[in-house]
DNA sequence: TCACATATAGCTGTATACACCTAAGCTGTA
DNA sequence: TACAGCTTAGGTGTATACAGCTATATGTGA
């Protein structure tokens, strides 16, 4: 664990790649229906191909995207449905945080989250798209070194890349209010972490995620018909 | 879906392979520690190591295999704690699989439960490990087809996949309780199916996980200090 | 001018040759 | 005989050539 920062970092030259290729798409760098070209990547990247389709095969695993033969390999467009059903997963998922042998909370992560607390409420001022994404990130890699089960770690992995993408694209339509929620996020967190309450942390997930929630069924006029 | 079957298509040749050295890892044909030879492989399937690889590679995302460079690509043992954090999220999964918006219940489910359940009491008279591993196996493909939320049912299959040959390792040890376990497993599951009750369903799934989860803890000696 | 068949550029899928790594076995010496 | 060092067989990791597929563009006839 870094000096403040929680870096992942990846062993082999593959995973890099992957955890590049992942952040693109979820900082929306990638936006869904681009088409990447495994010759471009292999050359941007100083491999050749086969090594660079490995890791797109494992972000195929990971759903982010979807390769069709002669055509390209195309950064996936989640249908509201299966958004929806991530989205709900994810409430789930959530709650499970501190009920699943959560690792102990450090001091270590409360000074995180009060620093990224300050970015945030510095980034009020002026906003920033790219920089509101990487505290995004920032903060769920966080929430992701308090998860103690290796199964639930890495279901929330995924899903939180699954969902980040369309979540920034809504997030740009109204900065205010999300930077607003954020911080009210981070503030939940810092008093949950402080706090030493793993259980807390979960339940603030919980509520954050069903804010994004509400407004991402708001834009994608998604019927919910389900009985949450 | 085919007559009473369920039968998973895959599409390409490689999903193909992998559903094969999946079904393998599971059913202990390759059991834990065993060493897989790319090029064997590749030539069975009769295929070059290219696409072989890629098989490997996603069952190598799914926590089923570890590469080793210049030695080979093992089939994992799972640590007694992992087992356990596996065991421990699907016990909370199960009961989220009539809560996040199943598939509706048709009479073809209840004809496959009411098949497995005949089979599985005549398997008491005359046991028959790789039978009883079948059964287990189409039981869950039955469960994974009443999951209607995509996420919930790609975790759940994974972790199936990781659990499934310990606990067939284990249930081979005492093929009596085992057998009686899952015939009362698949009566439950009837009665719920022709109920067309979901609900039902994932109670009736967390109950048999967790009876498998006694068991396994039994013969590990997992020490559980987890307040569940 | 439009519809349709065809040619083609460029992509992914596959096979294969080679580089590098690892472990086991062999050999020489104390 | 025991042990250290080296050799080597055989594995995975990577690069690359080629096969097959797809969408676009082009040309031709009505």
């Amino acid at each position: 664990m870094n000096n403040l920062t929680l870096k992942q970092n990846p062993k082999s030259d593959i995973e890099e790649i992957q955890e590049v290729i992942r952040e693109r798409i979820c900082f929306l760098e990638y936006p869904p229906g681009t088409i990447l070209k495994e010759t471009l990547l292999a050359t941007e990247f100083g491999v050749s191909r086969t090594p660079l389709r490995e890791a797109l095969n494992r972000l195929h695993h990971l759903g982010l995207i979807e390769t069709r033969n002669g055509v390209g390999t195309v950064v996936v467009e989640l249908s509201p449905q299966i958004l929806s059903q991530i989205y709900e997963m994810r409430l789930e998922l959530a709650v499970l945080i501190g009920k699943l042998t959560p690792n102990t909370i450090t001091h270590e992560h409360e000074e995180i989250s009060k620093r990224l607390l300050a970015e945030t409420q510095k980034l009020h001022k002026s906003f920033d798209a790219h920089k509101y994404f990487q505290i995004n990130h920032e903060l769920n890699n966080l929430i992701q070194d308090i998860i103690g089960n290796v199964a639930l770690k890495a279901m929330w992995k995924q899903l939180y890349s699954q969902a980040a993408s369309t979540w920034y694209r809504i997030a740009k339509l109204d900065e205010e209010k999300v930077t607003l929620a954020l911080i009210e996020e981070l503030s939940d967190l810092c008093l949950a972490l402080h706090r030493r309450d793993a259980e807390a942390v979960g339940y603030s997930q919980r509520i954050h995620i069903n804010f994004g929630f509400v407004r991402v069924k708001r834009l994608l006029n998604i019927d919910n018909t389900s009985t949450t």
